[in-house]
Parts: C-alpha cells; structure tokens; sequence
DNA sequence: AACTATTTATAAGA
DNA sequence: TTCTTATAAATAGTT
C-alpha cells in the first residue's frame, strides 16, 4: 500500500514477514478500537501468529469471556458443550457405578438386604462365607509367617550371643579390650516394630530353654510353639 | 478519512452509525483476511454491533472453537475452566473413591489381601464374620416369612376347599348349575411364583393330613413343618 | 524504529 | 445497500 502494490499472498521471507505481522496487527487493533468507538460496538480480536505468539483486542466495555458466552449463546452451538456434556455424562455413571458399589459393600456387611429375595440372600451368604475363608487363611499363613520371621531372628540372637560368649572367653585376659559397645539391646537386634509388642508368644525354640515373652500384654491370639 | 477527518467518539446519528459499522466492519474483515494471507497467522473475530447483531471472522485454516482452546491453553485462565476444572477435579475424587471402594469390596471377597496386617486382617474377619451372621438371620427370617405366607395360603385354600363342598351338597339336587367354572387349578389360588417352584415344602398344617409337593424338584433347602 | 511514496480505506454525498 | 470520490489513514520498502 505504498511504496509499491504487493499481492494477497504469504510472505516468505520470514523477517519481512513479521514485520508486517506486527503492524498490521496494530492497524487492525487500532481499527478495531475506532470501531469500538465510533459505533459503540464489542469487538474481541484474537490472533495467533505463525510462531504461535498470541495477541489479543477486547473492547473495554466488555471481557472476553463475556463476549464468548455471548458468542455461545447468539451462534447456538456449543464450542465446548460437547467436552462439558461428555464429562457431564461421566460423573453421572461414576455416581452410578459408585451408589452400586455401595450397595454391594452394605450388603457384604449385611445391611440393606430388604431387597434381596431368598435366593439372592442365599448366594451372597455363599459368597461372604467363602470370603471369610480366605481371610482366614491368609490370616493363618500371616501369622506363620510372622512365627517363621521370628525364629529366623531367635536363632540369629542366639548366633549373636554364642559369639559374645566366646569373644568375652577369648578376651578373659584382656578385660578391658572394648566389649563394653557390644553389650547391646537385644530388642533392638530383634528388629520388634513397637518395642516387641507384635504378639505374645511364647517360644521354645530348638533346645536352649530360652523363655522370651514380649512387652505390655496384648489382646491378640497367643500361641504357643514347641 | 475522506471528505473530512472525523473525531474518534461515538457517533451520535443511529443510521450513520450503523453504515459506518458496516463499512468499517466490512474493513476489518479485509484486514484481517489480508493478515491471515500475508502473514500465515490465525485470526479470530467476534463482533457485536449496538444493535445486538453478531459478526464473525475466522481464518480459513481454523476453526473457532480451536482457536479459543488454544487462547485458552495460551492465557492459561479460567473463563470457562473453573466450572470445568470443578468438574475435572470432582471426576478425579469420584474416580478415587470408586477405587477404594472396589478395593474394599474385593478386600471383603478375601482378594488383594497381601497389603493388609494381622490386625487388620483380624479386624477385616470379624467384620466379615459379623456380616455373615446378619446375612444369616436375615435369610433365616426371610424363609420364616415365606412359610408364613405359605400357610396361611394354605388355610385360605381349605377355606375355600370347605366352602366347594358345601356349595356342591347345596346343588346336589341341581347338578349343572355352573360348578364346573370353579374347579380350578388349586396351584393359581396359592398365587405360586413360577408355578409352585419357589421351595420344596413338606407341609402338615393342623390337624387335616394334607400333602402338597410342589412341582419340579427345587434344589434349594427342603424344610419340614409338623 | 522512523520515513515517505503510494496504496487503501472510508466519510460524505448521491 | 451500493457507488462515487475527495481525502484521511495505513503501510511496503527503504533508511
């Protein structure tokens, strides 16, 4: 437009480019302004560069998010309603599936059976029964576990202690010879969580007549191993 | 900017105003469209005339709602995200419940039990356990209701089992005096589900030495009744 | 960023 | 609305 006609066409040379870029975004800026005014319309300008820079033109009068709802409201259509309707959907059927499984765990727990009929009360009793197996079992196999660590950790104390023994009988000549360190806690060799208060057991392992009872009495199962 | 310069402010004159609107709307578009061809950029006008009349101008390669959602992306705010946002972030709570109860259901049915402790495990069966009984009870007086129903079905059958007979001595004398509509099928008047399938019953109610079997072998628990 | 020759937009009128 | 046209404004190419 001056200087020279130039053609409608995009413009290679990428400095040239931008340069119009930038002024012809602060014409069309201005002339949205002047119409802005002038005919005391609402213009929202947004442009997005070929290097993906972003600018904007709002009428004072209004916010951009004004402007677009209004766009919304006057186009009909939705622009986002499709993306807020889907999610929409989803919660619904995530507070279905989450009011059925609430159901079930009442049920498990056996309340809220008025609904259920006799056929339906007899397979969940089925059901529960054979659960409270399996907990049980794994219950069982838990504490076996427990009982098998903690041989594991008698027998290592009891390494530990032969040790001692025979280090102190070594050293019966050089009393003072820095045994006074190894003296530990032999909970704490033990690795009890809580100060050894697991459970109350009451072990004779192998045949040493060790009697090892743990701390403050606990209201768990006791057992006893020969 | 021609025959004249004119002054920056709104035009007063309601026909004046809306021709320039439309003369300098017209303008705009063509810068715009100019921009877009020039310069390789995205462009997005809305406009909205005093009158309330909406315009648009979009670049030929994008979409509006595109364009929004990167403006979106780009400043980075609200506008319609806090509503979304809300609705995402109640998604991820709702979905995180929905886990755990899961896990809580298949905790019940005696799975994933790996990651729980003696206590908890000891815990879990009593709660199960506790279930159980419920579930139990509840089948127990369910089954109690039935046969309850159940007889009084059946006094109410006898009944009306007395009241035929009567009836019939009463028309011995008229024998084809429309009996024959009222013999009908006793199981319809039990009102049996399916029927008559519901339990196999072995009924002795009072003192008549009736006998009723119901149909098809059940296979579900068979209760005796003196 | 500034300059300026030239093109383009447009105010007023028809 | 569209056309015309004198003139204001925008801007391409240059510095």
């Amino acid at each position: 437009m001056a200087r020279g006609k130039i053609q409608i066409k995009r413009i290679e040379n990428q400095t040239n480019r931008q340069v119009t870029y930038s002024k012809r975004r602060n014409g069309l800026f201005k002339k949205a302004n002047e119409l802005t005014v002038l005919c005391d319309a609402n213009v929202s300008i947004i442009m997005i560069s070929s290097t993906g820079k972003l600018h904007e033109f709002i009428s004072p009068s209004i916010t951009t998010k004004q402007l677009f709802d209004l766009y919304q409201k006057t186009v009909g259509v939705d622009l986002w309603n499709s993306h807020y309707e889907k999610m929409q959907e989803q919660l619904r059927k995530l507070k279905d599936v989450n009011r059925n499984l609430r159901r079930e765990i009442r049920q498990r727990m056996g309340e809220s059976l008025n609904d259920l009929n006799y056929e339906q009360l007899e397979e969940l009793m089925e059901n529960v029964d054979n659960s409270l197996k399996l907990i049980r079992e794994r219950k069982y196999k838990v504490i076996g576990n427990q009982i098998e660590t903690f041989k594991k950790k008698v027998r290592n104390v009891e390494e530990i202690h032969r040790n001692l023994l025979l280090e102190f009988d070594a050293r019966q000549e050089d009393p003072y010879g820095g045994l006074v360190e190894q003296g530990g806690d032999y909970n704490s060799m033990l690795g009890f969580p809580n100060g050894g208060r697991i459970l109350a057991l009451h072990l004779q392992p192998n045949n040493h007549h060790h009697h090892l009872h743990s701390g403050g009495g606990s209201d768990i199962t006791t057992f006893g191993l020969a």
